[in-house]
RNA sequence: GGCGGCGUAGCUCAGUCGGUUAGAGCGGCGGCUUCAUAAGCCGUAGGUCGUUGGUUCAAGUCCAACCGUCGCUACCA
């Protein structure tokens, strides 16, 4: 019986094309579910669109269609996106499923048997043009910002998620699980919202009126309302895995992993955890917050246009190439920035020339000095052992990285290895020693050490790059994809056979030249 | 207004419980090399660790104030 692993995107809002926002999540989910997977655990992807709400009723109008029509047209878009990217996901969910829409109204009808959700009339200012309550932000001088007009006082009532009682006992779980929110510095702040709102109970609409509204899930008990943005969304995460009975549930939910951005830590961090506590589900293992990625102020070449959605990046610079930028560029739950000449010092520093270059050499002197296969190695010296030491190390350490969500560290120590390779290669210079007599009997070995090295690079590169990955694999000779729960199998030194063929291969990853307008 | 983060070499950042000459990667510069994608390897960068005061035998590393910067929040229905 394995571990269990559940990692979850967030679903999308269907208003929007996929961007390196929804990118940078996708991918880090992605990896950790393959990297679990390699290593043996029992793993579940989830990812999908979010598409109740007004803003998809505004879109259908504007465009003279339903919001089914607008939320299908988008939710295909990501998927697709997704599917052509290679993303390996489980299930992709949208909150317009019929086994969804069960779900929710299910839960909702639990919360409020369980007498937690009240029936009120809110009074307010309401604005007509905006077809909402306005705050004071909303306004200047007593008009509606957008629309420069009076709002009037109008009442509603609405039903509420009386989420201020779960107030204490989530801020004692969280201190008592110190992990739970990660990295520490959102988890702190989420202490501070359960502080700040306990003044005025912490309540949560979960409702619209009909006339308002009438693009979602029926409240199961009261037909005149619909339910409203944060309550069906978050639910996703429970319909994904099989909410209530199915078997995969107990297995999966427990092992939780949310993937966040920033933006949405309340919802995840106070609604959610309330919501589940209200039905008596346990949290999630872990929520795991990121940072945003900042566009650069400057220059963007006009010839690009949208520059950042990932399909426009696999077209210019290749997918592996730009989710290689995203892992090793970001501290998880720092923010970071994207440009066009960050991406491509990268691409050049590391893929090309370290990890690329090593490549080619590599397989080029196997191709010239030992027929073209992985030679068979004599006895290992000092150098040879330190490579395999470092191997070793190597794959210890992205262990301990992915694990405690540090992608960029653990692509540092990939790095590491490729380094150490490139600088032995130096140290032995086969294509000095196969000329020289004394030296050629070393040659194999100093081979196949190298290429060696280049299979656990390729093992341990593989959640992150797995086409690249599975590139050098197969150049190596070794054609089958790696199975589920080989990683600790294949980090093992000397595991790779001799004779197999080998291919030598265009650049796995060309330079880029910098282009002219980018200083 | 309240709370919090950040401010370390040109750039991006590491710097654990305070303790020998403050580190890495990239870029730049000098050299070596030619198997390789003009890639690689070796050497080099002398930075008031935002400012000013404290605590201490000893402070990027703790405290205070200030400056700059970013974020969250102020009863968003």
């Amino acid at each position: 019986m394995s571990e269990a692993f559940y990692v979850t995107t967030p679903i999308y809002y269907v208003n929007a094309e996929p961007h390196i926002g929804h990118t940078y999540t996708t991918v880090v989910a992605d990896m950790l579910a393959r990297y679990h997977r390699l290593r043996g655990e029992q793993c579940f992807m989830l990812t999908g669109t979010d598409e109740h709400g007004d803003k998809i009723l505004e879109v259908a109008r504007e465009r003279g269609t339903t919001p089914e029509a607008v939320a299908t047209e988008y939710a295909q878009l990501f998927q697709q996106t997704w599917d052509q990217l290679g993303i390996q996901y489980d299930r992709f969910i949208r909150t317009t499923d019929p086994d969804h829409r069960v779900v929710v109204q299910s839960i909702l009808q639990k919360v409020y048997d369980a007498g937690e959700i009240e029936f009120k009339e809110y009074e307010g200012l309401y604005c007509v043009g905006c077809e909402r309550f306005l705050t004071d932000r909303d306004m200047v001088d007593g008009l509606c910002r957008d629309h420069e007009r009076a709002p009037e006082n109008r009442s509603e009532s609405n039903y509420f998620f009386k989420m201020g009682d779960h107030f204490s006992w989530l801020a004692e779980t969280i201190e008592n699980n110190p992990d739970f929110i990660r990295p520490e510095r959102y988890r702190n702040e989420v202490l501070a919202m359960l502080s700040e709102e306990s003044g005025l109970g912490g309540e949560l609409c979960i409702s619209r009126p009909k006339e308002r509204l009438d693009w979602g899930i029926e409240l199961p008990f009261d037909d005149r309302y619909v339910c409203y943005v944060w309550f069906d969304a978050l639910i996703n995460y429970l319909t994904g895995v099989g909410y209530p009975d199915q078997s995969e549930f107990e297995t999966f939910w427990p092992a939780a992993e949310h993937i966040i951005g920033k933006d949405i830590l309340k919802p995840h961090g106070v609604f959610w955890p309330c919501m589940l506590h209200a039905i008596g589900a346990p949290l999630p293992r872990h929520l795991n917050v990121h940072g945003f990625w900042n566009l650069d102020n400057r220059k963007v070449s006009k010839s690009l246009g949208n520059l950042i959605s990932p399909i426009a990046m696999d077209e210019r610079y290749g997918f592996e190439a730009f989710r290689y930028f995203l892992l090793r560029e970001m501290v998880f739950g720092q923010d970071s920035s994207f440009s066009e000449p960050l991406l491509i010092a990268r691409i050049n520093a590391d893929l090309a020339n370290n990890l690329g270059n090593l490549v080619s050499r590599t397989l080029n002197m196997t191709n010239r000095f030992a027929d073209g296969v992985v030679p068979t190695p004599g006895a290992q010296e000092e150098a040879e052992a330190v490579i395999e030491k470092t191997a070793a190390r190597v794959a210890a350490e992205v262990d301990e990285h992915v694990l405690s969500l540090r992608p960029q560290r653990a692509l540092e120590s990939i790095m590491g290895l490729v380094d150490e390779t490139n600088r032995y290669l130096e140290r032995r210079e086969p294509w000095k020693a196969a000329k020289d007599p004394d030296r050629a009997g070393q040659v194999p070995t100093t081979l196949y050490t190298c290429c060696e090295s280049l299979r656990i690079t390729a093992v341990l590169l593989s959640a992150f790059l797995p086409k690249t990955s599975q590139e050098i694999l197969s150049r190596l000779g070794l054609d089958s994809p790696l199975e589920e729960a080989s990683l600790h199998d294949l980090t093992r030194w000397g595991l790779l056979q001799s004779g197999l063929p080998t291919v030598k291969g265009p650049p796995l990853f060309p330079r880029v030249d910098v282009p002219e307008e980018s200083k």
